[in-house]
DNA sequence: CTGTTAGCGCATTCAT
DNA sequence: ATGAATGCGCTAACAG
């Protein structure tokens, strides 16, 4: 593979009539002991010549690239554009790069770990979310961290509380939140679709969503009826047949739920179309608030009350826990920071707080 | 910022005991000239050592980093993710890095490649897509050309039609299929709610789109009614506005469309809620067929009918046409190739065409 | 077959 | 203030 030959130092050091380290001293703004003249006949060389340092042998001097990998999962959806593109906010205009790496399974991310540490990246950020059994192990991360490579990690279920730099989202605050929510809207009969509980390893966030709803109606005193706890999977079918057998349930007993918290946008969706094909209307027979606010949440009929995962925050927070120890010394010398953020809650018309369907200004 | 001293490959030839010139030849598998003894040693030195060659180290003397870059703009919207998926699927095994550089504007897009061409990427992936008057300049692809560095750009309207590899997507097609499916249906009154056709620069895809409704009415001598043409900005506020136009006209006039062919789902979703709440039913009231397909689109009710972008595809073609590039010895003499791509259609709920609700299996 | 050597492009002493 | 020399870790050409 040919490549143009690129201009070096040494060239704009010839054209400019200097030596190269003079060269090197302006470009890296150790002006000082340049005088002008000669500064000058540099910078205009470096002009002619369209020179651009090569970052690679720059790199291999200073040993450090000014680059940190990103390794995502796919399972993460849709969640970590938002993040990324925070970092890259962040990171952009410190002169820094970004690669990312799609891993699949843990077998891959610490190949694509192995293989970003052999292109000399100064950090990591993990937004890997693992689930299955097989893939639960992260000494991977605990080894990176004995090598006091810098990284942090965004949401991941680790095996114990190993002391990394992690941020977490607050699962517990928004089902607690979220119910508290329905109970101040007057209702006093709330379900719940939740997440896989019986899942290995365990699924913090289907367990914690589900924990807070329990305590919002426990601190009321409100009845917690065994059937209008489903598990819905995390899943639109699984969310959808969740619904079918709490309406199935209703229709022997009197009784019925007013009211409903399901744990995520896809079970949500499932039980909106189970509601939907039972004449069941949204909210003016059962209110619903549901976790993650993808932008058609704000566009359905009913639009979603919803809580959103703080994304940007974490991914600046990431960022700059990671600058931190990108920049001291030594990484031993920065805290470890465990860091929880909270859900933001969007009051939409599921819920019912808001009766009338939203209109645009326009026709309003 | 002190990292731990890196194991070279001089550390691993003096275990072994053997030049370093061997230990490379080992290691890059040029084994041919080295003895079986010294081989084995020199693997049991690289293993004892955890040796890992310094990646940085070899692409400047290599003068390639098997890595490239790959330019997203947030205007992508979530297409972007399944085509960097499968690009890193095509090119991970093949030792590929992917450096991701998210580019809002095409100030950060050639600020973006002077970095990564500093960093020595050996090839380009564009999936920047860029709509605002002032960002519409592609010099800066060309000056790559000319620099013979190897690029594909995927669904980038460009100024001209300048001789890039690139691939697009069959936007007249999807509009002249989505409207003969409707046709094929036994609508004979079709609408079409489009993207800006006034955008400049020209939006490629809202063009193309409508001539593809039109034509496919013209072919079969339907009436094109100038009401039923409306603009909905290729947003959901648009959507809604242009569907509320549509059913203030219908009130007026006796004659009514049937059907409907929206440009995209961002609009379909707000000419939804606008049927929704005139008790306007979809599909029994309005047979509806649009353009992208998220995974909520088969989650709705009415479950959209769309065609979906072959994103998969693109990535794959892309990745391969840059490969041919990388691995020929001049770009040259490998032959610019423009491809278009078909979207897929998928039937569901909206169109009519499956008149019953879906249900899941366990139900049926 | 194996070891020695010369760079890759740059930053950084260390002389001058 | 400036330039010559050294080396970052590795590969490849060449000499043995």
């Amino acid at each position: 593979m040919m490549r143009r030959k690129s201009v070096t130092i040494r060239d704009v050091a010839q054209l400019a009539q200097v030596s190269i380290s003079t060269v090197s001293q302006v470009l890296n703004g150790n002006n000082q002991y340049v005088g002008e003249a000669k500064r000058d006949r540099v910078l205009a060389a470096v002009q002619a010549l369209q020179y651009r340092p090569n970052a690679i042998a720059r790199s291999m001097v200073k040993r450090r690239t000014a680059t940190v990998g990103i390794m995502i999962t796919s399972v993460m959806g849709n969640l970590f554009i938002p993040i990324v593109e925070c970092i890259q906010e962040v990171l952009h205009p410190l002169g820094y790069n970004i690669i990312l790496a799609s891993t699949p399974d843990v077998e891959s991310e610490i190949q694509a770990i192995e293989t970003l540490k052999a292109q000399q990246v100064d950090g990591f950020i993990f937004m890997s979310f693992r689930s299955s059994r097989s893939q639960y192990r992260s000494d991977h991360l605990l080894h990176l961290k004995e090598e006091e490579i810098p990284f942090v990690v965004i949401n991941r279920p680790l095996e114990k509380d190993y002391d990394l730099n992690q941020i977490q989202f607050n699962e517990w605050e928004t089902g607690y939140l979220a119910t508290k929510h329905l109970i101040n809207l007057g209702h006093t009969s709330i379900a719940t679709i939740g997440g896989p509980l019986d899942h290995v390893p365990p699924w913090r966030s289907a367990m914690e969503r589900q924990r807070g709803w329990l305590e919002a109606l426990k601190e009321q005193d409100l009845e917690v009826v065994p059937e209008w706890i489903c598990d819905g999977r995390y899943s639109y079918e699984g969310g959808y047949k969740a619904a079918q057998q709490l309406l199935k349930h209703w229709e022997k007993e009197q009784r019925r739920p007013t009211a409903i918290f399901v744990a995520n946008e896809h079970m949500a969706l499932g039980a909106l179309r189970a509601f939907y094909y039972h004449g069941v209307r949204v909210p003016h027979d059962i209110a619903l608030v549901t976790v993650g606010d993808p932008a058609y949440a704000a566009h359905m009929f009913p639009a979603l009350t919803t809580f959103s995962h703080p994304l940007k925050e974490a991914g600046h927070i990431a960022t700059h826990i990671l600058l931190d120890q990108l920049h001291s010394s030594d990484t031993l010398s920065t805290s470890i920071q465990n860091i929880v953020l909270s859900y933001q809650m969007h009051i939409r018309e599921s819920c019912g707080a808001i009766p009338e369907p939203i209109e645009f200004r326009s026709n309003a």
